[in-house]
Formats: C-alpha cells, structure tokens, sequence
DNA sequence: TTCCATTTTGAATACGTATTCAAAAAACGA
DNA sequence: TCGTTTTTTGAATACGTATTCAAAATGGAA
C-alpha cells in the first residue's frame, strides 16, 4: 500500500526513459525543455517524489545535517536551533537532531550521525573527543563546534569574542564605580566560562579592582544559590559578573530576597541576552551574543565544506555588543 | 576517499558471504554463533557499520521519526523536545526536526517528511490539513497531533485534559473568593485556548461568578500588554487565568508595574508549570502539564503502529494537577 | 540539400543492503 | 549407522535512483 509512485512509473507515463525522468530532478543535468515539462506533468499527475535513500545510496551523499544540543533547557538554545533549522531549509538541507547530557558526545550518538552519513555537523555546547572527530574527517564530514571551544587547531569553532566582550563588561563596570566584584562562573569545564572569567579578572586586576569568583553551573537555581553563599559575607560586593543570563536572573531575585536594591546597591550583568533578560520583572544589562551571525558562520562553513571538503581548521569569533537595562 | 568498508569486505574477511554480514545485522534473522562471531571480529577491524540507506531502500521503512514543532520560543517546548528525542533514542529512532513558523504545517515541510519515508510523525502546537494528512495515511505512516485537537474522528491526539483542568482552576479559584474573573485568551484558533476557556467560562457560569475574556497570544508580552488593558478598567478583577504560564508572568510583572498586591488584591494562575514558575521572583501558581506521560503515550502509539498500522484514531487526554504556589 | 558539431536521449550498470530459494550442513531419532 | 527434519548458508535478485556511454536527434553552416 505504500507510496510506490517511481521514476519508472512516471517515465512510462511520460514516454520517456527513466534516465531522463531522474535528469530533471537532478539539478545541473541536460534536459530538453521538452521533455522536462511531459515529465513534471507526468510526476504530477502521479504525485512522483523523488526516494531520498535511493538518491542518497548512489550519490553518497545526503541533505541531512546533524545538529547536537547540550542543554537544551537554557533558553538561549531555542532561538540557536530555530535559526539553524530555519538557514539550513533555505538551502534544501533537513536537520537531524541530536540531544546529549553529556558534555562530550557519546559514541552512541556519533554512530547515529555517521550512520546516516550527514553532510555536516553542528555542536552545540557540547564538545567531542578527538577519536571521535577523526571518524568524520576521514568521512570528509565537516564539523563546527558551536559556542564550545577546545584547543585550537583542532575544530573548526564558532563562538561569541568572549574574551574581548568580558573586558569591555569590566570597563564598563569599573566606569560604574565600586571597588570589587563577584565573578559568577559556569561550568568549570565550558570555555566560554573559562574566557569570560579570564577577560574579567585580567582588567580588572590591570585596574587594581579586587575581584572574587564563585563557582556555579549555568543554572538559574545556580545563580540563586551562588548569590545566597555570595551574601554570607558582609559586605556586598559593588558588582556582580554572571556567565550568562539566566544565571544572573537568579542573581537578581536573590539580591532582592536580601532587601539589597539594585543598581542602587550593587550591580549585575549577565551575558547572553535572552528574551527574558528584557522582562519587565528583570530589566537585565547583559551582553548580547550576535545569534544570526554566529549561525550563518556556521552554515556558510558548512555549505562550501559540503560543496569542497578542505578540512579547513579555523576559529570565528564574532562580536556582540552590551545591552544597557535597569540592573547597572 | 569517504566510508567504503561495505558488508561485501566484511564478507571476505570473515570468510562467508553477504548475505551472513546482513543477517547478523538484521535483528530476528537466523545466524550461527559461529559465524555471527566471525562477522563482528571482521566488522569491527574494518570499521563496518550497515549504510541506513541502502537498508531504507529495500525495506522501505526507516528509523526516523519526524518532529514538527511550532513556537519554540515557548519555554514548555524545549521541554517536549528534550523528552521526544530522549525517548525515541531509547528505541532506535532518531529525530529529524522541523520547525514551522505557520499555524498549519506547510507544504514543503511535508515533502521532506515524505520524501525521508519517516516511520512517524508528531507535530506539537500545530495542525495540518486534512488533504496533507491523507498523504501519511496513504503512506501508513502514523500521526500524532500533540497539544492541538482538531474535530475529533480526523486525527490521533494526545493532549492535556483542558476542559477538566479549567474546571478544578475556576473552582479552586472560586474557592477562594472573589466576584469577577479575568480570563487571557491565548491564539483563538488554537483548541488548548478555546478548551481552557470552555471550562473555566462554564463553572463560573454556573456559579455565577462574573466572567470576562481577553484575547492574547500566548506570549510574555501579550500577557503583560492585555493585563494592561484590563486594568483600565476600574475595578481590579479578583483572579486572572491565564492560557499559559508565560502569559500569566507577564500579567503578573504588569501587575507589580501597577503595584497591585498579589495574592492579597487579586490572585493569578497560570497553565504548563514551566521553569520559571517556580522562581523565587513569580511563585506562580498554575496547573502542570504531565509531559513526561504525554510523550509516553505518543511514543507507544506510533511505536505500535509502526510496528503494524491500524490507522487508529483517537483523542488521548492526560490529567495534569493544580500547582499551588504564591499567586493565589 | 549535406556535413559536422552539439545537445539530448535511453540502455545498462552501480550503489549497499535485505530477502528469496535452493542447496548444504547440522541436529535428531531410531 | 541411515534417514528425516531443522537450521544455516550463499547465489541471485530487488529496491529506486544517478551516471556512463554510445546512439539518436537537433542545430547550424555551407
């Protein structure tokens, strides 16, 4: 009962050859303006759609590119993947979505990918050991890893100028005034963690601000509970820094469970500019990561790898900007 | 320079035929210890994994499960996803991801799902056209409907008990006391909106509480804009119920903007339990959706059918519970 | 018209697997 | 041991498309 409409069926139809029906949907190949139309006529009335495995087992090739996320429940990742999901339409690609909740990508998962041959791949927070990639490299299966980065030299990455951005959110809270500041961390092991703390802590120690990092995990609850252990001290500190937003979120309802007013009091700043982030309740200063260019980095990498594979190694670094709220 | 180690190398290394290498691949088929060791020793020092392709061409089904999923920019949804593709995995099926910004899934992204021969489809928070429906019919490949109803007897759905769940919020709600009551309307043409409004509208009725409906969009921002307008009015409703819980944040931030006390002044709950309703800044009350059964159940109906199509259709509708926090 | 260059076409083949079918091997019962 | 049933095996074929290659058709120049 299945579909069983094929290129046979419409080339019998059509009274041309199977060869000829197979040329008008393969883009690039020489089809009278004749022929082309009794086949498209035929297909239609047949209701012939081309079978992308059997194109794909010929070809070896696919429209297929697969999209890992890490989590998935940071609100900044929604937005990531309708992006993707919507540029990778635009150039006839479908994604093939994988979810991890490990910081590295399992084996399980990259079997998936390689199983289904993918004509690239997109990481996103997540990481993958070397082994793991030489199996797409030998695959000739370009790869970006997108907001994580490992040593250079090793992955092609896409990811916000983290460092440059941290300095410029020091400055700028040094213009504020205030004479030390807390340095919420992610997870130790993220870069993008690791990158922000670094262009913090380097300005400000340059300016002789005294500077305290506390540890969290990327979390909202993260954010509350770091921020609680923060305030056990006695003295408010004149700044807070959060890895990202929504941890600062978390920042911010704590401050205001201690009475502290901000910012009055103390201020705070997050990184990532989530929708949220504009909510009347928050009015977050946050730094914005530059989404749309990040994605079509990505994409446009992938498209011309897919078209020629290089094996091109590189790391993109696109600027955001700072978004000035309520809350600095 | 790409993958090559077929079943046809493994076969000569091993020793035995093709048709051996297929068979210790193909779940359920007869192999010998013997040879099926001979076959992973020989896989496993080439490298060898099936081609997903070649295999979907000759038994014309395939692993993949198709996801459509509208408005990911609601917090409920990342949610759903991470479960579906969880899931799925559990039982060999990878997702590929479709994101529509229509009401109506459209054209394009339902070729794609046909032309990949997916084994199933779910489509969240949109609906489908009864003449796109009949090409997955005719293709027997099963279709869920998660989170929308359409006219009963048309698709397989599974969805959250609203009419129930309204009923027990405007009780509760009454319960508490109070007169007059604020209904926000999500998308009208959405049945989640219109069945949460049925139910609550009726109780009220037939308690003969004071009853008001106001459109919306099921967005932070319409939440927070026709709170707004329904504070024009004179008089301060004694609970809003909103179609969802962003929404209802919303309406809760336009509150605070008016300095409106809440639980004291008037009272406010919302629907899904997501994240953020549990944050210290909200507290909201509101009621949960059990997405975890949800997913369970469409996953064991398109299991089932895939595993022998019935084209049944149904409307599956799971309870949730009341959420009881700080805003009533 | 004829001849040559170019474009278009169809027959045949290949892609990597699952599956049929008959033959071979193994297992079993006596 | 032999005969019979059951299990395992390999050769051949099919899935639906892209692609090669030679043949056919077309176009243009003379």
């Amino acid at each position: 009962m299945k579909n069983v409409v094929t290129a046979k069926d419409v080339a019998k139809l059509a009274g041309v050859s199977q060869s000829s029906v197979s040329r008008v949907y393969f883009e690039g190949a020489n089809v009278s303006e004749k022929t082309r139309k009794k086949v498209l006529a035929a297909a239609e009335e047949l209701g012939y759609r081309p079978n992308e495995f059997a194109r794909s087992l010929i070809t070896n090739r696919t429209k297929i590119i697969g999209l890992v996320m890490k989590g998935v429940q940071n609100p900044f990742y929604p937005q990531v993947l309708q992006q993707f999901t919507a540029s990778f339409k635009k150039w006839g690609y479908s994604v093939l979505f994988v979810h991890t909740n490990n910081d590295e990508i399992q084996k399980e998962d990259i079997e998936t990918l390689l199983n289904y041959n993918v004509a690239g791949v997109v990481i996103t927070d997540a990481t993958m050991a070397l082994s793991a990639a030489e199996a797409f490299r030998s695959n000739e299966i370009p790869l970006v890893l997108f907001n994580r980065k490992l040593k250079t030299g090793e992955f092609y990455t896409v990811c916000c100028n983290n460092l440059s951005a941290s300095r410029q959110i020091a400055e700028y809270l040094i213009g504020k005034g205030g004479g030390d500041m807390v340095y919420i961390a992610g997870n130790e092991n993220t870069s993008t963690s690791r990158e922000r703390e670094a262009g913090f802590r380097e300005t400000l120690e340059r300016n002789q601000v005294a500077y305290r990092k506390y540890a969290s995990d990327f979390t909202y609850e993260g954010g509350y509970a770091t921020t609680l252990k923060v305030l056990e001290g006695k003295k408010v500190p004149s700044a807070f820094f959060a890895a990202n937003d929504i941890m600062a979120l978390g920042a911010l309802d704590a401050l205001r469970q201690h009475s502290i007013r901000v910012p009055e009091d103390t201020k705070i700043i997050g990184f990532d500019n989530i929708d949220m982030a504009s909510w009347p309740a928050y009015e977050l200063t946050t730094w914005e990561q530059p989404i749309e260019k990040m994605v079509e980095e990505t994409v446009n990498y992938l498209l011309s790898e897919i078209d020629e594979y290089s094996g091109l190694i590189k790391t993109v670094e696109v600027d955001g900007s700072l978004i000035e709220r309520k809350t600095t």
